[in-house]
RNA sequence: CGCGGGGUGGAGCAGCCUGGUUAGCUCGGAUGGCUCAUAACCAUCAGGUCGCAAGUUCAAAUCUUGCCCCCGCAACCA
């Protein structure tokens, strides 16, 4: 009986158009979701929408219609683009949805013991009628740039949650890896972040300052801020607390976020959990961010990616080669349309597709199609499911490049053309000569698996082509090379 | 002395923890080979004061100390 598994993405909050951030998000789940459904676990997947809040009542507000109209529109976009990434999630949630909002009010109350009314003071723009953080106020030098109005130092009534109460626990919860967090310099930092103890948070508003979100049980005048609300979602998507189906879920096994958000998912959800009585999921694993060119990607600069516009120029499987292999699992990577082109022409196009091509083309010639008795590739796979095992998955991928390579000198070095020469001459050849291709069925058969989790279409080509016993005709080459944004050092002199 | 990451041939990285073969890999460049393949593939070569300085050692990219530079973060920001 294998484990169930569980994967989760942090839910984007939907005011503005999908990023590339996103996408990289959906993309390592769907990684490790994958993976672990080749072998042979039963993987559940969740996504979902932040909908709550006042940037979205603004934005409704600006269109003239409801905030939750305004949200039906906009959160497909956010599950469009995990169509589009190919993410194989099996549950989307939506904090507004009716489930997600009742079962947030169930864990409010139970929370009770750990709530208490404080109050919340912070600089305040009267014309925004909203709080602004000590950082943007310090940014812009203490005047709101929209209202050309200083701040005002303000203070009103919120509810808190204790998570200092849990200071010890959670500590003690990363330091011995119960929670993991991946990759190892992150555990560090929140470890050194929270020395001093978890801080108490903020998890309500006062109505009048925020209309758009769950009501507070038993306060009419309150209102649940972000975070309590957001976090909920990884529990109440799967069921929790009145479909028992969750329990075989909970805890999370892995729970990709972003390293912008790391601290409230390894400080302030930990603390959620044990005030819930819950357990703690098994690993965190935190992203990078992607820079454009070496700097941060920006509307102002205006060097903001597209994941669509990726996606309808080169497909999906190249969006998803660069995603996983160029940019590092657990670093910040950098995104320019030179180094996608050239990964693009020179791995996808001149090494895989041509492997592939050349392969096949062999074995339509020299035998006519028919492909005997393949024999197990028996290529060491070792580094690669390390790397798996570890959230690697850039260096999980680079392996299978290896082995692309080591094909293409396999090749090189028995001459299959040499020996197809032969056949009819000397007595060896023909049996020499199909030994040697299916050998290199094999091997393409062996990376066709190793590519299930990175890029899913191109596996199954690579399967369909090869496994029948015969070659099945591909319609077209894999990967036509492009040149949109490099120049082809084929091409013909102006 | 706030915390963390980093500075290795033109570009991007590995190696550093657990000092020791000619500092490894990919891209790019040059030359050659091959002709099965998407003018693809394979081989060879060029190119590095391993940020700077000092120290430990028979031996340092690798350990210690000091300094310089770059990048994140610095709690209610999704």
């Amino acid at each position: 009986m294998n484990k169930k598994l569980y994967i989760t993405t942090a839910i984007p909050y939907v005011n503005g158009k999908p990023h590339i951030g996103h996408a990289l998000d959906y993309l390592l789940a769907d990684i490790w979701a994958r993976y672990q459904r080749q072998n042979g676990h039963e993987v559940r997947f969740q996504a979902g929408t932040d909908e709550h809040g006042n940037k979205i009542a603004a934005k409704a507000a600006e269109a003239g219609i409801e905030p939750k109209a305004y949200t039906d529109s906009t959160y497909v976009n956010f599950e469009n683009l995990m169509k589009k990434v190919g993410a194989s999630y099996t549950d989307f949630v939506r904090t507004t949805d009716p489930h997600h909002m009742q079962s947030v009010q169930y864990i409010w109350q139970k929370l009770q013991p750990y709530i208490y009314k404080g109050s919340y003071e912070g600089w305040y723009c009267v014309g925004c009628e909203a709080f602004v953080s000590d950082k943007e106020a310090a940014a812009n030098n203490g005047v709101c740039p929209d209202h050309n109005q200083p701040y005002q130092r303000l203070s009103e009534d919120n509810y808190y949650l204790k998570a200092s109460a849990f200071t010890d626990k959670v500590t003690e919860a990363i330091k011995s890896d119960q929670i993991k967090i991946v990759p190892e310099f992150r555990k560090r930092e929140f470890l050194e972040l929270i020395k001093d103890g978890l801080q108490d948070v903020s998890i309500s508003r006062p109505k009048k300052s925020l209309s758009w979100g769950i009501p507070v049980p038993g306060d009419p005048d309150q209102v649940m801020y972000v975070w309590l609300d957001a976090l909920s979602n990884y529990i109440t998507v799967i069921g929790y607390p009145d479909q028992s189906v969750w329990q075989d879920y909970w805890p999370a096994d892995v729970q990709v976020v972003g390293k912008d958000i790391m601290r409230f998912h390894a400080g302030l959800w930990p603390a959620m959990l044990l005030g819930l009585g819950l357990e703690l999921p098994k690993k965190l694993l935190v992203h990078g961010m992607i820079n454009a060119g070496g700097t941060k990607m920006s509307k102002t600069i205006g060097n903001v990616v597209e994941p669509n516009q990726v996606i309808d120029e080169y497909g999906v499987d190249a969006f998803r080669y660069f995603f996983s292999r160029h940019i590092p699992t657990l670093e910040d990577g950098d995104f320019t349309w030179e180094k996608f082109e050239s990964a693009y022409n020179t791995e996808l196009a001149n090494d895989l597709g041509n492997v592939i091509q050349r392969v096949a083309g062999m074995i339509t010639r020299y035998q006519s199609g028919v492909i005997g008795e393949v024999p197990e590739g028996e290529h060491d796979m070792t580094a690669y499911h390390n790397a798996m095992e570890n959230l690697e998955f850039d260096k999980a991928i680079d392996e299978v490049w290896l082995m692309i390579r080591s094909l293409n000198q396999y090749i090189e070095n028995v001459k299959p053309w040499e020996i197809a020469k032969k056949v009819g001459k000397e007595s060896e050849a023909e049996a020499h000569l199909t030994e040697v291709l299916n050998n290199s069925v094999g091997a393409l058969i062996q990376i066709g698996d190793l590519l299930v989790p990175f890029l899913p279409a191109v596996a199954e080509k690579i399967h369909r082509v090869f496994k029948s016993g015969s070659i099945v005709a591909t319609e077209g080459v894999l990967f036509p090379r492009i040149y949109k944004h490099t120049t082809d050092p084929n091409a013909p002199k102006a």
